[in-house]
DNA sequence: CATACGATGCTGGTTTTTTAGCATAATAAT
DNA sequence: ATTATTATGCTAAAAAACCAGCATCGTATG
């Protein structure tokens, strides 16, 4: 059985792993730091604690201080965090979540990165077969 | 400005959203149906009426029940919730996350879709132009 | 009519979350 | 060496969330 990591966060916890994601790692003064409604240092290490015990973080002493990473890797938390989206909003079609993707941003993308799009298609077609 | 609605959901809050985000339109009953944790009915309705006086949802009287309803609208509900999940796990990249989609999903999409995927970067491609 | 059913309004209490404060240890600077 | 700075460990308590129960009202059914 896989490690259990309690998967209940409380919203101030969701919060602060989601600084921990974006950051890949953070010290308590970074989370507290990037936090918009940033509660005091001590809560924050509190929270932290708690995140730890929980088992969704874990910590390196460097130095000093301690520095907090995910237990759960980058990769895997967002694919949860995309099918939780893909079975909320759009009834679990790829096709309507691609499209918002493209909608929400479209004026952003290069041609360049509109290639490599069309080459991934290209590709997972290939694969299909 | 806007009309408030008070960003600052719990988990169980959050998670009766997802429930009528899912269903478009739900009763109290229904709401405690989808639950996977379910507490009491009488949760369930607190809840409601918390969340409706934050600004979140609005119900209609349906004869003897309230059915409840998002004030956000769909679209731009997922709109928001994409961006959030494209800021916090990919770096603000389109590419990216609609990479990490397809991989995702790649066994389960017809030709058909990725036919509609295909014209859809073709197009955002002309639009940027 | 009356009574069973299913809904809502409201209220109080328990549990969880969130927070700050204080004591202590390590590091760096004067 | 002393002192200032910046960490952590721990604890208690304020705040918020969560929940269940009871009273009430309307509708339908016998």
């Amino acid at each position: 059985m896989a490690k259990e990591t309690n998967a209940k966060l409380s919203r101030r916890e969701r919060e602060i792993m989601d600084v921990i994601y974006r950051a890949g790692r953070a010290t308590a003064a970074e989370v507290l730091d990037q936090l918009a409604d940033p509660p005091s240092y001590s809560a924050v290490r509190a929270l932290l604690r708690v995140l730890e015990e929980k088992g969704h973080l874990r910590h390196e002493e460097e130095g000093p201080r301690y520095v907090f990473a995910p237990t759960v890797p980058r990769a895997r938390a967002r694919q949860s965090a995309l099918r939780q989206i893909l079975h909320t909003f759009f009834d679990g079609s790829t096709e309507q979540a691609v499209a918002a993707l493209l909608d929400l941003s479209s004026a952003k993308l290069s041609d360049e990165e509109l290639d490599r799009l069309s080459r991934m298609i290209a590709d997972a077609r290939k694969e299909g077969r």
